[in-house]
DNA sequence: ATAAAGTGAAACCATTTGGTTTTATATTTC
DNA sequence: GAAATATAAAACCAAATGGTTTCACTTTAT
């Protein structure tokens, strides 16, 4: 696994496993032996599936004790919906749902 | 490259030169030939790129005499759209640039 | 009917990816 | 301080990825 070169938010994503962690980490910090439960595989490759994360800046952690605390960091996820976005036109439902969205909780305009 | 597994649209997307495939199809239709003209890279290396592409379910393609023309399928990235979704609640931003968006292009309500 | 244009398919290659095992280091706990 | 816990780091490996070159096959144009 390469983790000298820098990973990207569409790259990091490419992996279920990696998605699952995303998932799992939303809402609640966990630390690596913890995540490594829920898959069929080592620590040690969970550990690099976070740093992968960690380079698309995905989640970030921190030292506490002897554990490593890691939390979800959503925001880059917002240059993937950017990219969608370009796309909404060639299919359809997206603009409706959420016009709606808007028209239900934005008011300020 | 392999052809024979299915790729799916995550791992579709992750290629900066499918991403940019999929822009240039977007509104219309080319020929592979077309489409490579743009890369630095060989006619059979882009057509690579477009069977992953189609095994995604993000392009369809028909033959037109000797050529073969690609069209874009965004359906299949309403999957991505839907797995965003999920974390909205962990980013702000996003409702505030779709306001923008559905205010500026959809007036059909 | 040949030549040219457009593509497909196969064989090959280097690097990256996703995993492993082993060894070492830091922090608790008893 | 010794054992247990949590992680890091390094070496290794098979398969996938992203590319190439070469050759064959259709379709069109002359």
């Amino acid at each position: 696994m390469n983790t000298a070169k820098k990973h990207d938010v569409f790259q990091a994503i490419a992996d279920p496993t990696r998605r699952e962690i995303l998932k799992m980490l939303a809402g609640k910090e966990l630390a690596i032996t913890e995540i490594t439960v829920r898959f069929p595989m080592s620590r040690t490759a969970v550990s690099k599936h976070l740093l992968i994360l960690s380079e698309a800046g995905l989640v970030k952690n921190r030292k506490s004790g002897r554990e490593k605390l890691y939390t979800l960091q959503a925001e880059p996820l917002s240059e993937l919906d950017q990219w969608l976005s370009y796309f909404d036109q060639f299919w359809q439902n997206k603009i409706s749902v959420l016009k709606h969205l808007v028209e239900n909780e934005g008011q300020n305009s």
